[in-house]
DNA sequence: TGAAGTTGTCTAGTATCATAGACAACTTGG
DNA sequence: CCAAGTTGTCTATGATACTAGACAACTTCA
């Protein structure tokens, strides 16, 4: 036959064959600078022709993920971003503690009016004007995240362009007098990323995504801003301390 | 043209479909037993024929998330489990709040020895016997997880033998005397669900997972079990408190 | 009752996915 | 240098995926 034995699950077998290999690589069953498997061999243990392992590896090699070596063999080059999920979390720390630079890019800002559900997470009435910020983060030149951000127009008034000015959120809150913050609950999901995100993040479709809905909070637990990120699941891995 | 106008991604159209109806459900855009768009309408919005939204469609009615009613609409019925990320967290008692019940299910166990990173993990040397625990942790007849687990042989030997009997983690240290425990730190990560799981998970091949890598320490810090979870994305959400 | 809107089913054509086999081009190690 | 092992390229074939159009079957509502 020529799909695989299951019922199809709407995910071809080269991708398949692909996400085996890049959670080799994850997981540490294959180190950076390692040399895989010959193609003929993968091809043995996933059961598959060895165009389809081919197919897969071209995939990889063109995230930049293996390298091909003709007459050789095939390498390993990645890395994923450890990013601890503290009360306390600044995105720049983070990765500056990774020796990467990292970056934020205004994507657009509007007026937006709080749905029941933002109006609850930022203790506002439902109807409440927002100010809506679309950011994404970088460290070095690869996207890691893009993040829907919603403040209060009335307590912020203008934070779109105090965004946009210094692409920080920690220094917007800091232009409304707002010296330190934690974040609040905290709720993570996996998906699909979607055409948007995908060409934002530079991810092929079809890519797991990280989740994350989180509320920032002042110290005396008022609410500030509220956020839904998205994460590029094969560039981040979220530590929770106890 | 027959396929999306992007370079594939190895995840066929209807897919990308579904998912997107899939994460409309999730995050609220339709509630349960709402009605949705039309299929010339989603076939409109998704720039895709009305067939691929059909197979979209018949692929969600399959798994129970969706109904088709002929000539009336499509209609959403689906819930995800909330699975807050506590220091001191129960699955039984999670599932049990959520009112449902919780099962575990060994699937094996076995003998092993300690990798470096596993020794590392548990304050153990390299090479040090190990019990290996594979399960299922289910609500009401739902697969939410599985994982792996291991403890140190010599500090509980017959801990296999045990979990078969209790099919519960907190009951087994009870056994040994521990009373209280502690999760440690803990990484999130999301993935494709491989073959194995996706058998043990019910769910369909290249559906995402949510990794979890913890370490459960007695109240004086000392290391007892760890364990690699791979939660069923579709089915739960993390929360992580403050 | 009838029109509009819905899901269900059929036929058909093109592109992609996966398989299979053969051989070229190159690297490595004896 | 040579043999073994590797990646690269070609041709060919069948199964799926996606598109397109048409119409049937059913529900809802005026």
């Amino acid at each position: 036959m020529s799909m695989q034995d299951t019922a199809s699950s709407g995910v071809a077998l080269w991708r398949l064959v692909a996400d085996g290999i890049e959670r080799g690589i994850a997981d540490g069953r294959f180190a950076a600078g390692d040399k895989l498997p010959g193609e003929v061999e993968i091809a043995e243990t996933y059961r598959v022709n060895r165009h389809t392992v081919r197919r897969a590896l071209a995939a990889l090699a063109e995230r930049g993920i293996v390298r091909a070596e003709r007459g050789s063999g095939t390498y390993v080059e990645a890395q994923r971003l450890a990013y601890p999920l503290r009360s306390r979390t600044r995105f720049s720390e983070i990765v500056g503690a990774d020796g990467r630079e990292p970056h934020g890019r205004l994507i657009e800002t509007s007026e937006d009016v709080a749905t029941r559900e933002l109006a609850r997470e930022l203790g506002l009435k439902a109807g409440a004007p927002l100010v809506r910020i679309e950011a994404i983060r970088l460290a070095d030149r690869t996207p890691i995240c893009v993040s829907t951000t919603w403040l209060s127009a009335e307590l912020f008034p203008g934070a779109g362009e105090v965004f946009a000015a210094t692409r920080s959120m920690t220094k917007l809150l800091e232009h409304y007098g707002v010296r330190d913050y934690r974040r609040g609950a905290t709720r993570i999901t996996a998906g699909i990323v979607d055409a948007t995100d995908a060409a934002r993040l530079d991810l092929p479709l079809g890519r797991p995504i990280l989740v994350v809905d989180a509320t920032d909070h002042d110290l005396d637990g008022k609410p500030l801003v509220t956020k839904h990120s998205r994460f590029a699941a094969e560039r981040v891995e979220f530590l929770v301390e106890s």
